[in-house]
DNA sequence: GTTATTACTATATCAGCCGTAGTACTTTGC
DNA sequence: GCAAAGTACTACGGCTGATATAGTAATAAC
């Protein structure tokens, strides 16, 4: 299991991932993130849209409304500029902590 | 740099491992960090010994005090059979995160 | 017409990192 | 023989982000 102490500080990085290519919105990250982890991940709700209100604060996502109608209506989310450059540098403190961190790991 | 979220849940791990083969002291396992990772990774002191009591609450080290003096008076930690087992899953966690996020990871 | 599914929102709690500040003792330099 | 630097902590409070709990709202399926 991974404790949300050590997730912490990842979520942006899933989310904006799933936001490179396309918009998207809450229930289908939560279940993208579900199915490219093989369950081994799944984030909470109030995890991802607590996520998401950061992330637009910030300008690293933009929100705008979908038209479909499968149920409660839709908030979408873009990925800005700003939110590309962010997930880049949170790649390079990805290395950066796998290069650190793997200092300390001894298979025993 | 590394982030304080993203280090959260990792500073076990430092101290643990550096108690594996014998005891030490918060001044020591600091620098120890300094020069593993080759100053890309500061603890903070404060950090540091809050993760000491934390360490100590949940019977993961012991302290002892030392008969040195260099300074104030030293407390050493040693890690027990439970700290070492706390490592270990740790260790298994660490694991399956990198797995995880890995799948988030694209170098643009 | 109740249940399941989709799609959120609100509120409050908690853990752990960090900033700031202070204490205390020893060694080194002049 | 005194000041500054180094060693070795302790106390306290703030902040951020994950999470628990609960509730709202709309559609689809049976």
């Amino acid at each position: 299991m991974i404790s949300s102490d050590v997730i912490r500080g990842y979520t942006d990085i899933m989310i904006l991932y799933l936001l490179l290519d396309q918009p998207s919105y809450g229930y289908e990250i939560s279940k993208q993130i579900r199915t490219l982890t093989d369950e081994r991940y799944v984030m909470k709700e109030t995890t991802l849209y607590s996520a998401f209100s950061r992330l637009e604060e910030n300008d690293y996502i933009q929100s705008f409304f979908g038209t479909e109608t499968n149920g409660k209506r839709r908030t979408y989310y873009r990925i800005t500029p700003a939110g590309l450059a962010y997930y880049k540098t949170k790649i390079e403190e990805w290395d950066l902590t796998q290069d650190v961190i793997s200092k300390f790991i001894r298979h025993i």
